[in-house]
DNA sequence: AGAAAAACTATACTCACGGTATAGTTTTTA
DNA sequence: TAAAAACTATACCGTGAGTATAGTTTTTCT
């Protein structure tokens, strides 16, 4: 594929998600979609095959950004700090700020816009939901697990229980967010999951 | 409006709201929905002015018992005990066990399906779900605003953002438990939402 | 430079859905 | 038992989603 190709994908799956994630999936037309993206009918058909094909570009799209994201604030938290759990906190603490650094509320999770609409979905986009949401966890318990080598936790706790409460806590954070228009609530959210984390594992 | 009005009507929004929770609030057609609550359109149309206000009574009735429910469990947690923070702990158990209840996962928030798709929506029910989403808060701060006043903190906290946590915990782990289709997820992030209170209120 | 492949445009068609309207029928209530 | 409430049955319209196909421009490769 071709720059040109690339970019009219990329910029038919930018448009589509900002729609998508304020009208939902079925409320989004594809009608709608190509004309904010400036290119005609068929040449949405030339490179998606459908709409569930267009779900399942924009959800694996998501996901690897998201990936890229999370991945670069541990590497720049493992290079400030030695110690897991500071590491842990210092990841934290810079995805708070990135959060707060949306001057609007956060855009919206795709995953989170697909699961009330489920139904609509071919098995692919279903199964992709559940692997990335699978792969948070396994980023975020990955450093719990380093963390209890070193501490003991207050309470026992589940480790995959503890990074998925992270996933909930930004879930729940955008959906407040956006409702209540108040664009520092997930930021908040992140900031209390960590404040958790500290008491939970802390020695204060 | 008679018993039996009452009931169709109840009846219609039951079904609508299982459809929507699986399909979307635009995913859902109202053919699809009077033909699941066996009765015509001419009688829908009786019920219902179009489908914002279908939306609407949807909402109205959803928080409503969701107001029931929570209120329940903080009365029967204030028999139980005098002490604030442990009437907020009791209620968090007994909401975590009524979660964990629900043998399949629960079937979802309306409130954070519709947040996704707030575009679709008259400025009636945006307002609603705004009002709803504040009517938890006020519900769960004010327990916390009587434990403050007793138990001093271990990190400076604001109450309200405190109060959305949990909010947020049950947004997020209602569509953890969806996505992952593990029914239990959900009560487990009410448990790590207790945690937290008890470490950062609780000496031990 | 020119052919082949890629990246589109233009157009048209079908069907479902939301919403409306109207006339008639059964059930409940006073 | 009459009026009001709660429906059924049917038909219609405009919009738009999704699809298909044939033709045209642009890029790429040799």
């Amino acid at each position: 594929m071709g720059d040109k190709a690339s970019n009219t994908r990329q910029r038919i799956m930018s448009t589509a998600e900002k729609i998508i994630l304020q009208k939902g999936f079925a409320g989004t037309s594809i009608d709608e979609v190509i004309q904010h993206s400036h290119i005609t009918k068929g040449g949405f058909f030339y490179h998606f095959k459908g709409k569930n094909d267009l779900a399942l570009g924009l959800l694996k799209r998501y996901l690897d950004a998201d990936d890229v994201f999370f991945n670069e604030l541990f590497g720049r938290a493992r290079e400030l700090t030695e110690d897991p759990l500071q590491q842990m906190l210092v990841f934290l603490k810079l995805l708070a700020e990135a959060m707060a650094e949306l001057k609007v509320h956060h855009p919206g999770c795709l995953v989170a816009a697909f699961t009330y609409e489920s139904q609509q979905f071919d098995d692919d986009v279903i199964q992709m939901m559940k692997d990335g949401t699978l792969s948070w966890r396994q980023l975020f318990s990955e450093q719990l697990r380093l963390v209890e080598e070193k501490y003991q936790p207050r309470f026992e706790t589940d480790i995959n229980d503890l990074a998925d409460m992270l996933s909930s806590c930004m879930e729940g954070g955008i959906i407040l967010s956006r409702i209540l228009k108040s664009p520092d609530a997930l930021s908040k959210q992140v900031i209390h999951y960590r404040n958790y984390i500290r008491l939970l594992y802390g020695n204060e």
